[in-house]
DNA sequence: CTTGAACCTATAGCCGCTAGAGATCCTATC
DNA sequence: GATAGGATCTCTAGCGGCTATAGGTTCAAG
C-alpha cells in the first residue's frame, strides 16, 4: 500500500492534484490507515499513471472520466474511445494552426520594429491597428485564444 | 458619445468583459450620463481595440496593460516592447512545439488503433502506459498543458 | 520523547472571462 | 403619457485544473 506522497512520486503527480482527481470524482475515495490517511494499490496507481498521461495530451478531465469508464469495459467496441481522441486531435490540430498563424504574426511585428522610440514601433503600432496585419486572426468562438 | 453596447460592438469585445477591464483597470473609469451608464469617446475605442488585438496575438492582460501604458509615453525607445513581444515569440513557439509533439503522439495511437474492442485498443492501451510513447511529452513546468 | 516531515481538512486564489439575478434606464410605439 | 422591451446597472458565483495557505494531526527516525 503507498501513501499518497508514493503514489503521486510514482505516477508524477502532485499530492494536492490528487486529492484534487478524488473530489471531483475522477479517483474513487481511498482506503484509510489507522490515523485517517489515504492508502493506496496498485490499481490506483494504473489509473492515475493513465490520467496523466492523457493530460499530457491534453485531454480534458471529462474527456479522461470518459475514456477511463470505457477502459473498465473490455469488451465493448473501441469506437468511442476513438471518437473522444480523434476529437482531441481536432481540437490540436485547430490550436497549431492558429498558434502559426500567431508566429506568423508577432515575427513580422518584431521584423519591421526600428528598434527606435515607441512612437514609431511597428510593435506598438499594429497591436493599435488591426489593419496593418496580414491575416484575419480572430477565430472567434474557438475557445481561449491560446 | 458610445454606450458600452455600442462600444463594445465597435472593438468586437463583449459588454461584461469590457465592464471586467475596468474593473482590473485595464480601462480607465467610464465617464457616465445623467442615469447612471458608461459613456464611451474614441480614445477609449482606440484602447479597447489595443487590447483586443493583444488578446488575439495572445498577450496576457499583464503585458497588455505594459504594453498600453509603453504605448502612452511616445518618446521612450521601444525596446521595452520589443522584450515583451520576443517574451511572446518565444512562449508561442514553445506552445507549437509542444503541439506538435501531441499531434504525433496522438496520429500514432489513432492509426494504430485496429477498431476492435476496448481490450485491444490501442488508444486506451497507450494512455495507460506511457513507455508505448515515442516521445517525452512531459514537459512539466511549461505552463498549462494545452 | 522529541523533532520534523508528511499527512489531514477547509478555504481562497489563479486567469480571463461568462452567466445569472434583480433592479434601473432609455427608446419606440400607441 | 403609458407601456413594452431592450439595454444597462450592480453584485455574486462559476468555469477548468489546479495551486497555495492556514492550522491541525500522524508517523517514522534518532
Amino acid at each position: 500500500m503507498l501513501t499518497i506522497g508514493k503514489l503521486g512520486e510514482a505516477a508524477g503527480v502532485k499530492v494536492p492534484t490528487i486529492r484534487y482527481y478524488e473530489q471531483i470524482g475522477l479517483l474513487p475515495a481511498a482506503e484509510r490507515s489507522a490515523g485517517n490517511q489515504r492508502l493506496y494499490g496498485r490499481d490506483t496507481l494504473n489509473r492515475l499513471r493513465f490520467i496523466r498521461h492523457s493530460r499530457e495530451l491534453g485531454f480534458a478531465l471529462d474527456d479522461i472520466r470518459e475514456l477511463l469508464s470505457l477502459s473498465d469495459t473490455p469488451d465493448q467496441p473501441c469506437a468511442a474511445a476513438d471518437v473522444i481522441a480523434r476529437r482531441q486531435l481536432a481540437y490540436v490540430n485547430r490550436r497549431i494552426s492558429r498558434l502559426n498563424a500567431l508566429r506568423e504574426e508577432l515575427t513580422r511585428m518584431l521584423d519591421q520594429c526600428s528598434a527606435g522610440t515607441i512612437a514609431n514601433c511597428h510593435v506598438i503600432e499594429v497591436l493599435g491597428n488591426h489593419d496593418l496585419c496580414a491575416h484575419d486572426h480572430d477565430m472567434a468562438g474557438e475557445g481561449p485564444l491560446i
